[in-house]
DNA sequence: TGTACATCAGTGAACGCGCGTTCACTGATGTAC
DNA sequence: TGTACATCAGTGAACGCGCGTTCACTGATGTAC
C-alpha cells in the first residue's frame, strides 16, 4: 500500500504492483510454513500475492526459479544465524560448536519447510554464484570454529581428523535436526519430544556429545 | 507365469493375476528407484505391473497404503542389515557403533529414495503395529549397543548421558546419510565425493569421530 | 512543460497433462451341497 | 463328481481436479525530444 506512492527509492523499481518479487518471495515462504515442501505451487503463490497466474513469469523463470530465491534466502540466514550464535559468547572454540549447534536446530525448527527445501535436492538451483556464495558461507562458520579447535590457521588445510571432526558436527547436528522435524524424537523417559523438550533437554544431551579434542579409541 | 498354476500353496492366495500386491510392492519400490520419491504414482505403479488403475484398490486402501508396505517392508530390511553388522565381528561395543554406522550408511546410499521415504513424515501410515515393530526392532540394535558401551543392564532404563550417546550416535550417522545423498559432501581435497569416496574414505572418517566413553569438557 | 512513443508488468482465458478415485461390469476362482 | 452360487480380483471408461505454462492483450510507467 505504502509503496504504491513511493518513487523508485528502492533499487527494484515499484511499477505496477509495487515489489511482486519479494511479494512472491513472502507468499511461497508463507505456503512452505503452513503447507511444507509438497503444498507448494506457483499458482498458490501468485494467489496470495493477489495476481494472476501469468505474473509470475515477469520476474521468476518458473516455479523453481522463485524456490531457488527462496532458498538463497534461507542459506543467507542461516549462515547469519551461525556466525552470530559463534560470536555470542565465550572464544573456547567447543563452546563455539555448541552455540552453533543449539542455533542450527534452532533455525531448522523454526522454519520446517524451509530448512527441508535448503538441504533437498533437485527442487531448486543450486548452480547460482550468488546461492554458491552463500553455502560457502554457512559453511566457513563451521569450518572457522573448526580451525579454531585444531590450531589450524587459515594459510593451512585442515588436518584429516580436523575434517572428520567437521563432517562429523555437521552430521550430528544435521540429523538431530531432520530426527526432530520427522517426530522421530523421544524424550529419555520415552514420550515423543515437544519443540520445547527438544531445545530445552535434547540439544544440551547431545550438545555434550559432540566431537571433541583428540578422540582416542580406548 | 509359474504362480499362475500353482495352487494356495503360499499364504496369500494366487488369484487371477498371481501376487499382485506383491507386485505392486516391486513396482512403487522400482519407481522410487527410478524417479525418487517425488515420482512415485499410484497409476504408475499399477502400469509397471501389468493391471489397470482401478486394480491396486483391492490391495491397498490407496496410493498411502502401498507406500506404507514399502517403507514398512524398507524398515525390516533396515533392521535386519543393522543386526547384522552388529554381530559380524569384535564384541567390542565401539567396534559394534562403528560397524553399524557402515550398514546405516550404506542402506542410506543403496536406495536413497526408499531410506528417505522410511524418514518422511506424512507420506505414509506410520500408525499400524506391523510399523511401530519394525521400526523398534531397528531402534533396539543401536540400543544394545550402547548398552553394552555404557554397561547398563536390560532391566535398567540408559543414564541421560548413555541416552544422549545414543542420540549422538543416532545424529551423526543419520545426518551423514542425508548429506551424503543430498550431495552435499566432499572429499578432504574438496572434490565432490562419490559414492565410493564416501564409503571407503569418509565413513571411516567419522567413524573414528563416533561418541565415545565418558567424553569430558577440556 | 508537453507530447509521442517504447517498455514492460500486469490480465484472464485457454492449453494439455496426469493424477487419484469411482463406477458398473466381467469373468475366473472357491465353496456348499 | 457335478452343479449352483457366492466371492472377489480384475477391466476400462469416466469423473473432477489443480497444476505449469502460453497467448494475445492492456494499460500504466518511463523516456526522448
Amino acid at each position: 500500500l505504502n509503496s504504491v506512492k513511493i518513487k523508485s527509492t528502492k533499487r527494484k523499481k515499484a511499477y505496477h504492483h509495487g515489489d511482486l518479487r519479494q511479494q512472491l518471495t513472502l507468499a511461497a515462504e508463507s505456503i512452505l510454513r503452513e503447507r511444507g515442501v509438497q503444498g507448494f505451487t506457483l499458482r498458490e503463490a501468485a494467489r496470495r500475492a493477489g495476481v494472476s497466474p501469468a505474473a509470475p513469469a515477469h520476474h521468476f523463470k518458473d516455479a523453481q526459479g522463485l524456490l531457488s530465491e527462496v532458498a538463497l534466502q534461507g542459506f543467507r540466514e542461516f549462515g547469519a544465524a551461525l556466525a552470530a550464535a559463534d560470536a555470542a559468547g565465550s572464544p573456547d572454540p567447543q563452546e563455539r560448536l555448541r552455540r552453533q549447534a543449539g542455533a542450527y536446530v534452532k533455525f531448522a525448527l523454526s522454519q520446517p519447510a524451509r530448512f527441508q527445501l535448503m538441504f533437498l535436492h533437485g527442487k531448486y538451483d543450486r548452480s547460482g554464484q550468488e546461492f554458491v556464495e552463500a553455502g560457502k558461507r554457512a559453511y566457513q562458520v563451521l569450518e572457522g570454529a573448526i580451525r579454531a579447535a585444531t590450531g589450524t590457521p587459515e594459510a593451512q588445510p585442515l588436518s584429516l581428523e580436523g575434517y572428520g571432526r567437521l563432517l562429523a558436527t555437521w552430521s550430528l547436528v544435521h540429523g538431530f535436526s531432520h530426527l526432530a522435524l520427522a517426530g522421530d524424537l523421544r524424550t529419555p523417559d520415552g514420550s515423543p519430544a515437544s519443540e520445547a523438550d527438544i531445545l530445552d533437554k535434547l540439544v544440551p544431551l547431545i550438545a555434550g556429545q559432540l566431537p571433541a579434542s583428540s578422540p582416542r579409541r580406548p
